[in-house]
DNA sequence: AGAATAACTCGTCAAATGACAAGGTTTTGC
DNA sequence: GCAAAACCTTGTCATTTGACGAGTTATTCT
């Protein structure tokens, strides 16, 4: 019995129970926090029996780290693709392109930054694993892109702190509480148009005059 | 037994308990979340005896109902309290003292914000009764200040959405996600300076030439 | 003072939850 | 083919949780 081991399952049918755990995972930490999230459920929602995420996983903690681990490890990719290919040498442009980027990616997956704040609200082991793993790598890079830019003037002198979780709450917010904003304002929050908006009106903010479009 | 009454409690014992119950649930529920709040946790919390939620309140529904009116019956009050006194007859700078006044807000009551996020995730009756009793009233006021402040060229001409997803992102999430800032930049969100420069960051970026303060 | 009532204490229950284990079925290795 | 191992299924257990109710203490009212 591979229990909770860290090696991969050897047969098929396995691999397809651990990838259909993992993703019903996610999306149940997401939406309903870990404590909210039961072992159960989890597995209805993924349409295995019983008793299958104590034989693949053993624990529901190693189940939310594996879980975590595995989806966050394609999130760098998506996010990868939506930055890539803008930007060029500009400085400015290259920030631009993180910060619409992160919009786009915060729109496509709310799921991520939904489970990013609820961690992030409590000092446990799940805060101390996403800071080290996830949370800090993003940190670094984009902080190096904005020290590039303020060097180059294009940004005002803040402390980047101020900068970054400006950023995350205002290209986040929207989507993270997008039942709050249906209900709230009579939108759809994951709209191409609100969307785009979204990402333009905050690099147009954070980076004055590198956009700007016309309409 | 006036158990899940409209009406208050006759003696004066009985208003210590309900007050400190109330306290303790706001602070369970913002910080775990509804589901991840127990009654006995909450009961605990409080120093009262076991039973006396469900002597008070009846249901673990109608206190949570409760506890959210009866303190955010009282932030307003905390709110108006920053905001006014400045401001004067300018759009531009009312705005700008809602702004700070918010985000000075989210810093002193970082539950607040913590227990809107959790709840705007999902579309349920928490949602529906803040929305309709907590957000709705100062989604309105914010929105009047705003169409005054458009007019008079003071802010970008977007609808005001995506300025209230962005003000309240930016504005509250350093401080909602407290524990992950000190973890990842090493600083104390709720230090003076911290706050003044954040607010001051975001009302710079959001009503551009408002304040631009010298140092 | 003495009943009436509010306030509290505590035992208990049914359902849910995380974890484990025993037994059954399918696949793999030889 | 056939044993071994991987995979799955189901029963069970200790704990937690929300809720109820019977019994006890404190307060109020006359």
């Amino acid at each position: 019995m591979p229990n909770q081991s860290h090696r991969g399952p050897v047969q098929e049918r396995a691999q397809v129970t651990r990838d259909r755990l993992l993703d019903a995972a996610v999306r149940c930490f997401a939406a309903a926090g870990y404590e909210g999230s039961s072992t159960r459920q989890i597995e209805a929602s993924a349409g295995v029996k019983r008793g299958l995420i104590a034989y693949h996983f053993g624990t529901k903690e190693a189940l939310w780290k594996q879980a975590v681990t595995w989806w966050f490890g394609q999130a760098p990719h998506m996010l990868r693709v939506r930055v890539s290919g803008q930007g060029g040498s500009d400085p400015a442009a290259q920030l631009r392109a993180l910060i619409t980027g992160f919009v786009r990616f915060s729109a496509s997956f709310p799921e991520a930054n939904r489970l990013m704040i609820r961690e992030g609200m409590d000092d446990d082991w799940r805060l101390q694993w996403l800071a080290e793993h996830i949370v800090g790598p993003w940190y670094e890079r984009l902080g190096a892109a904005f020290e590039e830019a303020r060097s180059a003037g294009a940004v005002r002198n803040v402390p980047f702190v101020h900068f970054y979780y400006i950023l995350t709450g205002a290209g986040s917010l929207l989507f993270s509480m997008a039942p709050e904003a249906e209900r709230l304002a009579g939108i759809d929050p994951y709209d191409d148009d609100v969307v785009r908006r979204h990402a333009e009106v905050i690099a147009d903010l954070l980076i004055p005059g590198s956009g700007e479009h016309a309409h």
